[in-house]
RNA sequence: GCCAGAGUGGCGGAAUUGGCAGACGCGUACGGCUUAGGACCGUAUGUCCGAGAGGACUUGUGGGUUCGACUCCCACCUCUGGCACCA
């Protein structure tokens, strides 16, 4: 007979909303604790397995530390914008906000019914216009922010230093090209048969249909997050995150260090700086790349060569970014038919153009050094341009050597590195240049600025207005929100627009401050931009006056544990970094980093071991879950799957064992008529009981703190099988460990509390306190290895006298069968665990 | 190719600082209870040899350090995730 989980688990989510136990305020006396989980998008396919699994660790860590007397905020929300809705909504014309509240709705539904401890008071939807107004708000802080390199942060615009003697219109561009928000021209993904901008994850899609995608170029708001690259690599430093997670986000920033040096052009007064990482190996420059977008090109191409150069130029212009470097074949360039000098061996070297080089990275323009670098060595062999060698250690015949060595071939009449070994070279190299000011140290980053500008209609619109003479205004505070307008199509305009474009009424407008005619910015933000900041949000999410009140943010922040999925593990977590990085420094907020500890749950799989996915038919929905084994045995198998951050497949048999495993712990507890048992006497525990109670304390204590939640469920199943069939269970036994067990299984216990007599909910109830004296054991079973193997084994004392052991180890039968005619070398012992016997 | 992580029974997975490999669960077999049960209870269960006592082998592969290695070191193989001409 199964426990009736269908009457008790909803009798119990209706006792928590009633009573909002949950529900958390500032509280100085207590210890805080920001538990977080990435909140969902809500899709039209409901929850699936996966979700609940970060979100009852969370929870199980959150009930867990509110015994333990912590204030805890844990909230819940929707990251409701986005491209399925709006997706949905060019189909059916049902407008993306109703689809969304029908998804939230679901959503919703199916989290209460797993009995999440969230503060419901809290919950927040990106697509609220009481939210996005602060988007919105922290948009024009970025925009209206520049980047001080000497203080090192960002400061209000208005304090940005003038240069004298500009016109109205440079003073314009002069801060325009401050902002940390600003227009550039990108390359988009067009589709010309669909008539709008494809999202890089939707370009496979329809070029599989058939469709063409091109490169783009259109004017778009860019995030200058690169001001930040040095930040947010130093900063990893100080965060307890997975050393994986540090590691994609420190690659992603790709920070650098090397030296920028200019090459002077042959028959110019200009010269072309390269960037290099390698300036020890300058002497072995036999070439120069520049990337065919580099604006010298023309002005170095002689008259011969023009045809070919522009030729390949228009040709590289046409291929995508995926295109250049995706395809990984043979690489291409052309000869410009120009020189320049190598400043270390003044001598002559030609300069070609190659889509190897990239223009938005460095310079643009390389040196090529083809005996130190694997691409510079395969271009040059195709094009038979010369090899050097100026670091020994390699085979120059074979392939370009790449490690650090010692320089040779590596002088000329003012500085010499021969005989340095690389880091030495590269100091030298570098001192030298910065002397004869040819060039300098330089540290470059990876990391470019971010595209924010979508052409999408289900998103935050830009706070931001044209004026006819085509300058860019903000919008004054006051006017915020900018709500998106409602519209019968949701069909991006065709012309590269999104549909806001075609809501004339919309689009145009006055300044308010003038009254003169202006229109609209019809991008809008791209679905990051909600979860930049959501998490300050639920610090005080009804404020209406601030996006967080100062106080509330000081006592809440930082995030203390924020569980989520690994995909988000370079783009989110930058991006949300970033934000707080220029709020922080604005004296908005009071840390340097948002998310103090940062844990990835693993991906759950069918139960055939592949991705869950409907085309599988593997996919198992929480509802058929809950419906017929309960919320409880949900979230008790997602834990004890295993590991939280392990990839692992889903089981049914699984979940039918957890599941046995809470009837019987209602069967320890229960008699068939839903009474307490008899067998439950106010009585003391025998020592033996008493030592596996004091020892399930502590390991269940110890694995929940280290989220080891797997391995805390297998001790309490030891626990009921001792305990079940016992004649007498002492009725505190039983009250600790339904105490253990309600983190895992809210439900239940709270329901075993009340038959054990309490009349308050367990939630806040003290954790059990584990006494160390008392899981001690007194004896132990004493392991012999003989020559590294076991052949024998008896139970001793503990801490048995060490003379006494041998004695006793020498005597045992097992063991003189072993030692028959031979001779005892060594005999190592280690304390309450094994003699080791060395024998010959 | 580069970076990170991981390889343990039929399956999911356990194993402080090197110290009895396989906890706990699933599955399987046998037994009990039962009109019946796919419910429940009990016993067994890494592989091989052996009636048994006992023995041999066993944590991806090969080597090394050690009285002793899933754990540390070296080389290799496989899988997963990420990056992919970043000079």
């Amino acid at each position: 007979m199964a426990y009736p989980f269908p009457e008790i688990e909803p009798k119990w989510q209706k006792f928590w909303d009633e009573h909002t136990t949950f529900k958390a305020v500032e509280d100085s006396t207590k210890p805080k604790l920001y538990v977080l989980d990435m909140f969902p998008y809500p899709s039209g396919a409901g929850l699936h397995v996966g979700h609940p699994e970060g979100y009852t660790a969370t929870d199980i860590y959150c009930r867990y530390k509110r015994m333990r007397g912590y204030n805890v905020l844990h909230p819940m929300g929707w990251d409701a914008f986005g491209l399925p809705a709006e997706r949905y909504a060019m189909q059916t014309r049902i407008h993306p906000r109703i689809t969304t509240q029908e998804n939230v709705a679901t959503f919703k539904r199916q989290i209460k019914m797993l009995g999440l401890s969230y503060d419901w008071n809290r919950e927040i939807n990106t697509t609220d216009p009481k939210y996005y107004k602060w988007t919105q708000w922290i948009f024009l802080k970025i925009f209206n922010a520049w980047y001080d390199n000497n203080l090192d942060k960002a400061r209000p615009i208005s304090e940005l230093p003038m240069p004298v003697g500009l016109t109205e219109k440079e003073r314009y561009q002069y801060i325009a090209n401050h902002r940390l928000a600003y227009l550039a021209e990108m390359p988009v993904n067009w589709c010309p048969e669909l008539g709008t901008v494809l999202a890089n994850e939707e370009v496979d899609e329809w070029t599989e249909k058939g469709y063409t995608v091109e490169r783009r170029m259109m004017k778009q708001w860019m995030l200058r997050i690169t001001a930040y690259a040095e930040r947010l690599e130093k900063d990893l430093a100080e965060l307890d995150w997975p050393p994986g997670i540090i590691e994609m986000q420190r690659n992603w920033i790709g920070r650098s260090e090397g030296a920028e040096a200019d090459f002077p052009i042959q028959g110019s007064k200009k010269s072309i700086r390269v960037y290099t990482t390698r300036p020890d190996t300058m002497f072995g420059a036999t070439y120069m790349v520049l990337a065919p977008e580099h604006p010298l090109v023309d002005e170095i191409t002689s008259s011969q060569y023009r045809k070919v150069i522009d030729e390949y130029r228009a040709q590289a212009k046409q291929k995508s970014e995926l295109e250049r470097t995706a395809l990984e074949k043979e690489k291409t360039g052309v000869f410009t038919g120009g020189y320049t000098m190598n400043p270390a061996t003044k001598k002559p070297i030609p300069i070609w153009i190659a889509d190897y080089v990239i223009f938005t990275y460095g310079t643009g323009a390389i040196m090529a050094v083809p005996g130190h670098d694997e691409r510079d060595y395969e271009f040059a062999r195709k094009y038979n341009l010369p090899i050097v060698e100026v670091v020994a250690g390699g085979d120059l015949s074979k392939a370009a050597f790449i490690d650090d060595g010692v320089n040779v071939n590596s002088s000329n009449d003012e500085v010499s590195l021969n005989g340095l070994p690389t880091p030495q070279a590269k100091e030298r190299m570098i001192r030298w240049l910065e002397q004869k000011r040819i060039g300098e140290r330089s540290i470059k980053y990876k990391l470019r600025d971010w595209l924010f500008s979508r052409q999408r209609y289900w998103g935050e619109p830009f706070p931001l207005i044209y004026l006819e003479d085509g300058t860019v205004k903000a919008l004054p505070e006051s006017h915020l929100p900018v709500l998106l307008p409602d519209t019968e199509s949701y069909k991006p305009s065709g012309t590269g627009e999104s549909a806001l474009a075609t809501v004339d009424s919309w689009v145009k407008t006055v300044d308010p401050e003038t009254g003169k005619p202006a229109r609209r910015e019809t991008h809008t933000m791209p679905q990051w931009a909600g979860s930049c900041w959501y998490y300050l949000r639920y610090i005080d999410p009804r404020n209406e006056k601030e996006f967080c009140n100062k106080d509330k943010e000081h006592y809440w922040m930082p995030v203390d544990l924020y569980v989520g999925g690994a995909e988000h593990a370079v783009l989110h977590l930058l991006y949300a970094r970033f934000w707080h990085k220029v709020l922080y420094d604005l004296g908005y907020l009071s840390t340097k980093e948002s998310f103090k500890k940062l844990v990835n749950q693993g991906t759950i799989l069918g139960e055939d071991g592949r991705k869950m996915s409907k085309s599988f038919g593997n996919v198992v929905n929480p509802d058929d879950v809950v419906k017929e084994y309960g919320a409880d045995s949900m979230r008790l198998f997602e834990m004890f799957m295993g590991p939280l951050e392990d990839t692992k497949p889903w089981s049914t048999r699984g979940v039918e064992g957890v599941h046995r495993f809470l009837n019987r712990v209602w069967r320890m507890i229960v008699d068939e008529d839903g009474n307490l048992l008899a067998s439950i006497k106010e009585e003391p525990l025998s020592v033996e009981d008493e030592r596996l109670l004091h020892q399930s304390i502590k390991k269940i204590t110890l694995d929940i703190e280290n989220l080891n939640f797997n391995t805390a469920i297998s001790q309490m199943m030891i626990f009921v099988n001792e305990f079940l069939n016992k004649e007498v269970k002492p009725h505190s036994a039983m009250e600790t460990f339904v105490l253990l067990l309600s983190p895992f299984a809210p439900h239940l216990t709270e329901e075993l509390w009340e038959k054990l007599g309490h009349k308050q909910s367990i939630a806040y109830e003290p954790w059990p306190q584990y006494d160390e004296a008392k899981t001690a054991i007194e004896t132990v079973e004493m392991v012999v290895q003989i020559n590294g193997k076991v052949r024998s084994k008896f139970p001793v004392p503990i801490n048995m006298d060490e003379d006494e052991l041998k004695r006793l180890v020498l005597a045992d039968q097992n063991v003189k069968r072993h030692l028959d005619g031979k001779r005892v070398v060594k005999i190592v012992v280690v304390k309450n665990k094994l003699v080791s016997l060395v024998v010959k």
